[in-house]
DNA sequence: AATTCCAACAACCGCGAGGTC
DNA sequence: TGACCTCGCGGTTGTTGGAAT
């Protein structure tokens, strides 16, 4: 409601932080956690407002921040996500480990953006220009946004409680932190998540979103960056739980998807309850979404993967999807080896 | 050598959500 | 119940450094 008037306040510092601001921040964050911004600057002797520390902090200081030249992996992760997601780049993070949500969305904006449209393909709709302009009107691929559609939208209500829940065990750790010392300094935010990923998909095997509690489906055509225009939504206006009494998510498994949803078939819950995971780290994330994305345009046993649909329609509609994202990873992985613009 | 242009990235701004009193 | 506070998010702007002229 009320806006926070801490950047309005004269004589507070703004612009580029000098190492010694940096310093002071680290040693008192260090020292005491952050607590309240808007208290931390004048408890830390700087004249900066709380927001500006707080950027400063999650944008850079940040201990388990990566920094530095994006793989090519992680470029194939963000575009992927995006056109799942749309600019939400904090959720888009959640699957980049020690990268912030500031960082992909200047990469995208300055890299990525560009990259995608100079390959003829719209970052908006990540569909090839010339598909774009008639897309609203081809039925077919009217089915196939709607596919898309549901992705995000389960994904987004997954990404909003794993964000959520990533928070309060980054919370937790770091207050652990505070009163047990140990050798390994910050938490993990990757590891959190992929336990998260693990608790999630298990709280759908249970019985629907466990307490992924009201995850909106806030995603909407304007809001994901998919446009109307071309890529047609399906309405869903309820929340994880909400759907769940619907029966769009079913107790005993995956039917309900497979039964609406055809992008879903690859999608098994149960298979993300048995991945591993490698280390404290988060340097792999094995499960869940991504490594579904990463691998169904590669790997046939997942675009096989249990199918019972014998229509040739669901399998075209498959191809389509499979073609969509096998030409991303072409562009990608062929321009970045190949282009000058590299 | 000076100036202009442009890409890259850090930081700011405004808004909305959620919590607290 | 509503005003206020805090924080996070996404869009935008500002700054900087290198390339081009």
């Amino acid at each position: 409601m009320g806006r926070s008037p801490c950047c309005d306040k004269v004589g507070l510092k703004k612009g580029p932080w000098t190492p010694e601001e940096d310093q002071k921040l680290l040693a008192y964050i260090e020292e005491h956690g952050h607590g309240s911004w808007r208290a931390l600057p004048s408890k830390a002797g700087l004249q900066r407002c709380g927001k500006s520390c707080r950027l400063r902090w999650t944008n850079y200081l940040r201990p388990d921040i990566k920094r530095g030249k994006f793989s090519l992996q992680e470029e194939q992760t963000i575009i992927q996500l995006h056109a799942l997601l749309g600019n939400r780049w904090s959720a888009i993070a959640t699957h980049l480990p020690k990268r912030t949500d500031n960082e992909i969305k200047n990469y995208w904006n300055t890299h990525l953006k560009k990259r995608l449209a100079k390959m003829g393909i719209d970052p908006i709709t990540h569909k090839p220009k010339s598909d774009a302009l008639l897309s609203g009107t081809d039925a077919h691929q009217s089915k196939n946004a709607a596919n898309l559609s549901h992705m995000a939208q389960w994904e987004s209500a997954r990404l909003e409680a794993e964000a959520r829940l990533v928070r309060e065990s980054k919370l937790r750790s770091f207050q652990n932190r505070l009163t047990r010392p140990t050798t390994t300094g910050f938490p993990s935010s990757a590891s959190a998540a992929q336990l998260v990923n693990k608790a999630a998909w298990n709280g759908v095997n249970n019985g629907g979103f466990c307490d992924l509690e009201s995850p909106k489906s806030t995603l909407t055509s304007s809001e994901n960056g998919i446009g109307p225009s071309t890529m047609p939504m399906t309405e869903f206006v309820g929340t994880a739980s909400a759907s769940s009494e619907t029966g769009i998510i079913k107790q005993e498994g995956e039917q309900e998807w497979k039964g609406t949803n055809l992008a879903m078939d690859n999608i098994n819950p149960l298979s993300f309850t048995s991945t591993s995971i490698h280390d404290d780290i988060g340097n792999t994330m094995e499960d869940g979404f991504i490594n579904l994305l990463l691998n169904d345009s590669s790997d046939p046993s997942l675009s096989d993967s249990g199918k019972e649909s014998d229509g040739s329609e669901d399998h075209c509609e498959e191809d389509n999807n499979n073609n969509y994202w096998n030409s991303i990873f072409d562009l990608v992985n062929s321009s970045s080896s190949v282009s000058p613009m590299f």
